[in-house]
DNA sequence: TCAGAGATGTTTTTT
DNA sequence: ACATCTCTGA
């Protein structure tokens, strides 16, 4: 990084403060008194709670303007922290709109990133080596899972990425593996998860590589081992602002709060109604402690809604009021949209998951006949997977869209793949990246051939690369295989000499070309293999951007972007309502609001802590609209090919009646006669796998069996089919009724699994 | 060593 | 339904 003050030996010079002017300065004009305060308030610590719509952003940069206008730091002594790349990168923007270049001196960035610089500049002091990889989860669960092996622990039993999610969370907490209290390790991994906590750390050492909890828990290493580091940050941070100050974990609260010690000029941002990370170890507590942990602390409420009708607000505050812990805070409609109420909420009962796409396209359509922009719209759903349905209509009408989230990239065998030689380039201790492609192409270096470098990696204490070389001078592998592996280490060698002289984009290309592994995809007849040639294509595309090889490894790792075709002029959005947090729309549908689906299943498991976060992540959904909004659920829903049939939402009935307007279709209207109360019980709830199910839904029906079977009692329907006729279709075969309203039926079919079909296409079973 | 078949687990959310 | 992992025989 070449604009990074730390590396400047003479800092610009700042002029002091020149005399205040007597008017108020213009920065300050258009915002109301408490956001006002919460801009002119910068000495000491304030707790900004602002909800939703309020304009937390706007109040955001100009407090960074104006301790910058008014002279009171000069930018490389501000520190401005962000949960997501998003709001780096928007808030990075308006600055820059405000106050010009000067703003690329701040300190601004997201937890991560920042945490990076700072590790960067004294990896050493933690064992790393500049240059060090950053893992993605992939990797971390096969780096794990390679040392359960070791250890004799059955990674069937304790899957790597369960146990993965233990160590993560001792991370979030702060704890390095010394430091976990004993009465936190439980049975994970037959009580050994400790041990691999340890052995993980020390083994990423090794292979000079650290994972998204390390940029944070080894700078608070750093911190706490090195006074004088500490010391350094906590002088030049004169002024900190963090944004989202709800989604910090324990060890980004550690890290804020060691660097806030001695200027003591720390505003955090947030909303408690909108913490929708407990499960990433974020803390909602942090901003419920706040006076506690910077006493003295001056808090600012922003409860001036500036972005929805009172209807969307009357529906929101009426939802988010059912959570019992919250620090309570009522939004007030102030902008120009609150002239009048606005229109309802639309509750709408569809009868499937293909049905609800069919209808939000279709209302998405009227609103656009009636002026409004697709981009002006947005659809958010609790799962990814309920996208796929929306993409499908999408696709067949023809609608254009932009779906944020989803398979990212990078993420991609074949991006991975072609990283891992430009990490093996520029790392040749990165046995990861070693193993990953030894073999791709094929070289005829197996799992025997690498086992013997293990086997030589180990006993020696060098890298795999490096045993390899050793390996060459031995007989210890049979000459066919030697041989391969010789012209392999001498072409990472060749490559990694190219790599100082030519330009990043020119070497991956080489590279992928040279090593045969292009011509390996070009090669596949695999239906999806010419997609992995284009992607990799588009990987030397996006290099062009690049001078420098490690700066874009970096980025890959931090700013996992990821949104189809950002480009699209007029294109309707589709995304997860935690990827919605912070935007905002004229029109936006909410799918899906079923029991079981949101409240997402696990989270019902979960207490009800886990429930009312899903509460608050519905309130974010509402409030993420200016004008309208539609919710919508389905009667059944297809999960992994298995229907499931999940009575209407909780949080559908927790919005106030004056609020929504529920337009039912099918008899699914809420409090009318029947449908929806029969749904809950048909199965209590959840569809009975048929033949041979897998995974959960196996275990699922284990459970299940012998208990709460309750299935509504049904007089025949007017279709003249009843629960427990036999009958025959003729794509499916022969099945059971196990439900049935009208003429429509839910069958377990023998063959083919559990369905839902109209009468008319099927027969009595004795008929055939 | 490898290709293909079969079994298995996955899906909440993200830096 | 899908992708990935594991097993098997050549």
């Amino acid at each position: 990084m070449i604009d990074d003050p730390f590396e400047l030996n003479d800092e610009p010079a700042f002029e002091p403060a020149p005399v205040a002017p007597q008017a108020p300065p213009p920065w300050l004009s258009g915002l109301n008194p408490e956001q006002a305060a919460a801009v002119k308030t910068t000495e000491g610590p304030l707790l900004v709670l602002s909800g939703a719509g309020t304009g937390k952003t706007r109040v955001l940069t100009t407090r960074l303007a104006h301790i910058l206008y008014q002279r009171l730091a000069p930018p490389w002594n501000v520190l401005a922290v962000t949960f997501t790349n998003r709001a780096a990168k928007e808030m990075r923007e308006r600055l820059g709109a405000m106050i010009g270049p000067v703003s690329e001196q701040v300190w601004l960035g997201t937890f991560h990133a920042l945490g990076l610089k700072m590790l960067r500049r004294h990896c050493d002091l933690v064992g790393l080596r500049s240059g060090f990889s950053i893992l993605d989860t992939d990797d971390q669960n096969r780096v794990l899972k390679g040392l359960m092996e070791l250890a004799h622990i059955d990674t069937k039993k304790w899957p790597p990425n369960i146990v993965m999610g233990a160590i993560q969370r001792w991370k979030d907490r702060g704890w390095t593996p010394d430091a976990v209290p004993p009465h936190e390790v439980g049975d994970i991994a037959d009580g050994k998860a400790l041990e691999l906590y340890g052995a993980y750390q020390k083994r990423l050492i090794e292979v000079n590589a650290c994972d998204f909890g390390d940029l944070l828990l080894h700078v608070l290493t750093i911190f706490q081992a090195e006074p004088g580091i500490l010391a350094e940050y906590q002088a030049r941070f004169r002024y900190i602002l963090v944004d989202e100050y709800q989604d910090a974990n324990v060890s980004q609260y550690l890290w804020l709060r060691l660097l806030a010690r001695q200027h003591k000029n720390i505003c955090c941002v947030g909303d408690d109604d909108q913490s929708i990370y407990s499960w990433r170890g974020a803390e909602v507590g942090n901003i419920l402690r706040f006076e506690h942990d910077f006493p003295g602390a001056n808090i600012v409420r922003l409860e001036r809604n500036y972005r929805s009708t009172p209807a969307i607000l009357g529906a929101a505050s009426g939802l988010i009021r059912n959570n019992a812990t919250r620090l309570g805070k009522d939004l007030r409609a102030a902008g120009s949209l609150s002239q009048e109420t606005g229109d309802k909420v639309t509750i709408h009962g569809v009868w499937d998951g293909e049905a609800e796409a069919r209808w939000v396209l279709d209302t998405a359509q009227s609103l656009q006949r009636n002026g409004a922009r697709l981009s002006d719209m947005a659809i958010l759903v609790r799962a990814g997977f309920q996208t796929r349905e929306f993409e499908e209509r999408f696709i067949t009408t023809g609608t254009p869209y932009r779906m944020i989230g989803g398979l990212r990239f990078y993420e991609r065998a074949e991006i991975r793949d072609a990283i891992a030689y430009v990490r093996l380039l520029s790392q040749p201790d990165d046995d990861l990246a070693f193993e990953r492609i030894v073999n791709l192409p094929k070289r005829g270096l197996g799992d025997a051939s690498v086992q013997v470098l293990h086997l030589a990696s180990r006993a020696q204490g060098m890298s795999l690369l490096n045993a390899a070389r050793t390996v060459l001078d031995t007989d210890e592998l049979k000459p066919r295989a030697r041989n391969s592996l010789r012209t392999f280490v001498e072409d990472i060698d060749r490559w990694a000499t190219l790599r100082t002289t030519m330009p990043p984009a020119e070497l991956v290309a080489t590279v992928l070309d040279e090593s045969g592994y292009l011509a390996m995809w070009k090669a596949d007849k695999a239906p999806e293999a010419p997609g992995r040639v284009e992607n990799l294509q588009e990987l030397v595309s996006a290099l062009e951007d690049y001078t420098d090889l490690q700066e874009f490894l970096e980025h890959i790792a931090l700013v996992m972007e990821n949104d189809t075709r950002a480009g699209v002029e007029d294109a309707i959005t589709l995304m997860t309502l935690h990827a919605a947090k912070g935007l905002e729309f004229d029109h936006v549908f909410l799918p899906g609001w079923e029991e079981q689906v949101f409240p997402h299943r696990r989270a019902l498991e979960g207490g009800l802590s886990a429930l009312e976060e899903e509460r608050r992540l519905a309130y974010v959904g509402l409030t993420r609209a200016r004008r309208r909004a539609f919710v919508s659920y389905a009667g059944s829903r297809r999960v992994f090919n298995q229907w499931h049939s999940n009575p209407k939402s909780r949080f559908v009935d927790e919005i106030p009646a004056e609020f929504k307007e529920e337009d039912g279709e099918m008899g699914l209207t809420a409090g009318s006669h029947g449908m929806s109360e029969s749904y809950s019980t048909w199965n209590g709830g959840w569809g009975k796998p048929s033949g041979k199910g897998t995974g959960w839904e196996r275990r699922k029906a284990e459970e299940k069996a012998g208990q709460n079977w309750q299935v509504a009692k049904r007089e025949p329907s007017k279709s003249g089919f009843a629960r427990g006729d036999r009958v025959f279709h003729q794509k499916f075969g022969y099945g059971e009724v196990i439900a049935a309203e009208d003429d429509k039926l839910q069958i377990a079919f023998d063959k083919a699994g559990q369905k839902k079909v109209m009468a008319g296409f099927v027969k009595p079973a004795d008929e055939v």
